[in-house]
DNA sequence: CGACTTTACGGGTCGCGTAAGTATA
DNA sequence: TATACTTACGCGACCCGTAAAGTCG
């Protein structure tokens, strides 16, 4: 697992559509959605339930959805606060 | 930024050590160091300070290794949720 | 039929391992 | 000189983009 494939997971999961998730990401499609199906495989689960009209979020994908968004948030939390040199919010000496 | 260069990061945070890391790792020492300076590269703040018996968190190092660890905790169960497909907090129907 | 997703293929990039180099007490 | 980190180099793997194929209402 990687951290662009959290991304491209949460994008798909938010447009409900891997032609609009790349475009937001720029790349191209086939990039996206090899990427959700190599997570899939990896996970052993369906992330999403495929339709002529999109991709729409599984229960595992909605339960995965909510640990990815934690992820994407603490890598930008890590990257800001690291740059920073701002406490993350305990004390130390 | 990857899921390997965090690992590798908390590894050497944990180990004071380029090679014990490695070891643990189960990889050679040049590719944990290379993505270390990677790492630091990236976020334009040394992580650790470095002695001639090892590496040394510096400030902004002990920061990043919170949200790290965190990073790394929540991908792990983020893989046990989506296959074990338990719901994350939240009942839905 | 129509919109979307998936597979095939070629090229560029990234990361690892081995080996050599550098630095400090 | 001993220990640990860093750079050089060659090779394999991964990822992307373009183009073609498959799928389902």
């Amino acid at each position: 697992m990687s951290l662009a494939q959290i991304e491209y997971f949460v994008a798909v999961a938010e447009t409900g559509n891997v032609g609009r998730a790349a475009t937001i990401l720029r790349i191209a499609q086939p990039a996206v959605s090899r990427q959700i199906l190599r997570l899939e495989d990896e996970l052993g689960v369906p992330l999403f339930h495929r339709t002529p009209r999109g991709m729409d979020l599984s229960a595992a994908g909605k339960v995965f959805l909510r640990r990815a968004r934690t992820v994407l948030d603490e890598v930008r939390e890590a990257k800001v606060e690291a740059r920073s040199g701002r406490l993350g919010g305990a004390l130390l000496p």
